[in-house]
DNA sequence: CTGAAAGCGCTAACAT
DNA sequence: ATGTTAGCGCTTTCAG
C-alpha cells in the first residue's frame, strides 16, 4: 500500500506542496475550517481564521482551483469565444470581458473560430469539457447556428455579444441595434448629400452583423427614396488587398454612376478601402466618403479620422459577462429568471463624424 | 454486472453527467480500461475500444478534463501573459500561440498585464493557482521582473515572447534581436540621407524592447558618425493623440534642426504620429519620414504603407509556445540544463520599405 | 463555530 | 489487454 519511493520525480513540482491539510494541520484545525476560511470567512471565529491565514503565509500554500472546482462542480470559469482578436473590435471587447471578470473573481479562457462555423463547434466543444460554467460569444450567424442550439439544448448559459438577438426570444444578447444603427450612419451619408451609396461588406454568410447593417441601409435608402446599389461583398472581414480586392473596387468606381459614398460594414474594411482608393489615385473624402463601422480607437488616430458608426466595444464585452454572471447566480443552468427584463440588450450607438465623409462632388 | 444497460432509445439527454464510470458500465469493461480508451487507445484492443466509444457516445459522454488534471497533476493548459490585445503585436502572437497549442492538444488561459508591473504579478498568481503547467509571457522588462524571479524560484517553466533574454542566461525566450534589428531600420534611414533622426517610444520604464531598439538607434547613429538625439518619450505604448503628445511633437518638428525622419519603437505608435504630424501640416514622407517597428499587418494597409521593421509575430508566439512545450515534455520541473541548446531564440527579422521613408527634404 | 467523512471524475500504479 | 484500487486537493453535508 505504500507507494514510497515514486523514483522519477513527477511532472510539475509546485514551488512547495503545500496544501489545505498541511495548512489546516499548521494551524491545528481540520481541513473544514481550513477550507472554509478561504470560501466562507463568515463562519469561522476571527482568530481562527487569523491563525489559518497565518499558517497559510508561512506554507505559501497557494489554492489549486482544481480540487476546488472539481469538487464545487462548479469552475467560475467563463468561456469566450470570439472570431478573431486581429480586429481591434474584439480586442477591445475583451478587455472589457477580463476586466469585469476580474471583479468578479471569475477566470477566463478564450478561443477563437475565425468566422468558421465548423471551428465554432470545435472550439466550444472544447470549452465544455473544461466545464465552463457559461460563455461569452460571438457567433457567425445567432439565427441558425448549430453551437447555439447545442448550448441550449444542453442548457449551458450563454450570452451572445454583438449578436443581435430577436427582441422578445429566448436568447440573451448584448450588442447595439445594428439596422438601426447602420441606417443612422447611412443617414448621415444622405444628409450630407449623397445619392448613390454602396455597401462594402466582407462575406455576408459569415457574419449577421454585416447583413443587419446591410439592412439598415436598405432602409435610410428606401425611406429616402433612394436606389440601393449592389453591395460590394469581399472575401473577408478583415481587409486584404489582393489584385483581385482592388480590381473590385476599381470597377465598383469606374462603374457609369458610381457611388459617391462607400459603407462599410467593420472599420478594418473601411480602412482597408480608403487605402485602395487611395491608391487608385482618389481622395477621400474629396472624391468619395467613406463611412465605416464599429468605432475602434484606431480609427480616431488615423488622418484623416474615420468616420464611423461607433458601438462601445468595452462594455459589449463587460455587460455581456455581467449579465452571464447574473445568469450564473441566478439559475445555476439554463433557467429562465428575470420576468420582464428583456434578453436582448441594446447599447447606445453614436455616429462619430470623423473626416472621411464630404458633401459629393 | 447482471445485465447491461438497455439504451434502445438513446435520448440524448447532452450534458447529463455521463461520466467515465457510466461510459465504463454500459460499455462493460472497468473504468480503466474506459480511460485508457480516451488517453492511451494503443493498450486496449480495437474492438474493446469501439465498444467504449459507442457507449460514450450513446451516453453523449464528454469528459471532464478538471479531474484528469486534477488527477494527473498536470493540466496541460498554458498560461499566457501579455501586455495587451489592443496593440496587434499581441493579437498576431496570440493567434501563432493558439494554433500552436490547439495543434498539440493544449488549453490556453489568457491574461493582460497592460504594461503595469503590479498587474503583472497579481495575473501570474491568478495563473498559478490555475496551476497552468506553463506560461508563455512577455513582461515589462525581463531584466528587473519580479514574476519572472518569482517564477524561477518555483520552478515554473516559461518561455518570453518577444522580451530577449541575454544570450547565455538561463532564461528561454523567442524574439528578434531588437538592437541589431532596430539598428537595421535606421540604417536605411541614414542610406536615404537622413542625419537627423530621432526616436519616439513609449514610456522607456514599461519596455525593455524599447530601450533595447533605442539602443539600436544609438548603435547605427555612432556607426555613421552621427549624433543621438534625446528621444521623445510619450507616455503611453499605445498611441494617444491627447493635446499634450500632439505639442510635443509640434515642438520636436519645429526647433531648429528638427529631426528629418522619426523612428517609432512600434507600429501603432508610428500610425499615431503619422496622424499628428499630417494634423501639423506635415506630408509623410515629404516633409518627414517615419519609420515603424513590429510589422503588424495593418501597417500595409495603410496609404501609405507603413515603413517598419518586420517581426514574424505570428510565429514568435506559435514557437514560444512550443518552446514551452519541449520544456514540459523534456524536464517537467523548471531547471533542466539543456546542454548546447540556446536559451534565446533570434528570430530573423525584415526591414519592409513601405512608403512612410523618402529622402529628406 | 468546528470536525469527521464522503466523495467530485479521472488517472496510474499494481495486479492479473 | 484489462481490472482493482488508491487517491489528486478541495468543498460540503452532517454531527457535534
Amino acid at each position: 500500500m505504500t507507494r514510497k519511493a515514486v523514483q522519477s520525480s513527477p511532472a510539475i513540482a509546485p514551488s512547495n506542496g503545500a496544501t489545505l491539510v498541511s495548512v489546516a494541520k499548521a494551524a491545528s484545525v481540520s481541513l473544514a475550517t481550513a477550507s472554509r476560511v478561504f470560501s466562507n470567512p463568515e463562519l469561522v471565529r476571527r482568530d481562527t481564521a487569523e491563525r489559518v491565514l497565518r499558517a497559510a503565509g508561512e506554507l505559501g500554500f497557494r489554492p489549486n482551483l482544481l480540487g476546488a472546482k472539481l469538487r464545487a462542480q462548479r469552475t467560475r470559469i467563463v468561456g469566450v469565444m470570439l472570431p478573431t482578436l486581429e480586429n481591434a473590435v474584439f480586442a477591445e471587447c475583451w478587455r472589457g470581458i477580463e476586466e469585469a471578470a476580474l471583479a468578479q473573481g471569475y477566470s477566463l479562457m478564450l478561443v477563437t473560430s475565425r468566422y468558421e462555423p465548423e471551428r465554432e463547434r470545435e472550439r466550444i466543444e472544447y470549452l465544455l469539457r473544461h466545464r465552463v460554467d457559461g460563455m461569452v460569444l460571438t457567433v457567425a450567424d445567432a439565427a441558425r447556428s448549430a453551437v447555439l442550439d447545442q448550448l441550449d439544448a444542453e442548457g449551458v448559459p450563454y450570452v451572445l455579444a454583438y449578436n443581435q438577438a430577436p427582441s422578445r426570444g429566448k436568447r440573451h444578447s448584448v450588442s447595439v441595434d445594428n439596422r438601426v444603427s447602420a441606417r443612422a450612419g447611412v443617414e448621415t451619408l444622405i444628409a450630407a448629400g449623397h445619392r448613390r451609396i454602396a455597401v462594402v461588406s466582407g462575406a455576408f454568410v459569415a457574419s449577421d452583423r454585416a447583413r443587419q447593417r446591410h439592412a439598415g441601409y436598405q432602409d435610410a435608402m428606401r425611406a429616402h427614396g433612394l436606389e440601393s446599389l449592389p453591395p460590394l461583398s469581399l472575401p473577408a472581414h478583415t481587409p486584404t488587398q489582393t489584385p483581385a480586392d482592388v480590381e473590385r473596387i476599381r470597377r465598383l468606381i469606374a462603374a457609369p454612376r458610381a457611388p459617391t459614398a462607400l459603407f462599410c460594414t467593420n472599420d478594418m474594411l473601411a480602412i482597408g478601402v480608403i487605402s485602395i482608393l487611395k491608391r487608385l489615385g482618389l481622395s477621400v473624402p474629396g472624391d468619395i466618403s467613406v463611412l465605416g463601422y464599429d468605432g475602434i480607437e484606431l480609427g480616431g488616430l488615423l488622418e484623416p479620422p474615420l468616420s464611423t458608426v461607433v458601438q462601445p466595444n468595452n462594455e459589449i464585452g463587460a455587460r455581456a459577462l455581467a449579465r452571464l454572471l447574473e445568469r450564473l447566480k441566478a439559475g445555476g443552468s439554463g433557467g429562465s429568471p428575470g420576468r420582464g427584463v428583456p434578453r436582448a440588450t441594446l447599447l447606445p450607438h453614436v455616429v462619430r463624424a470623423g473626416a472621411t465623409v464630404a458633401p459629393p462632388a
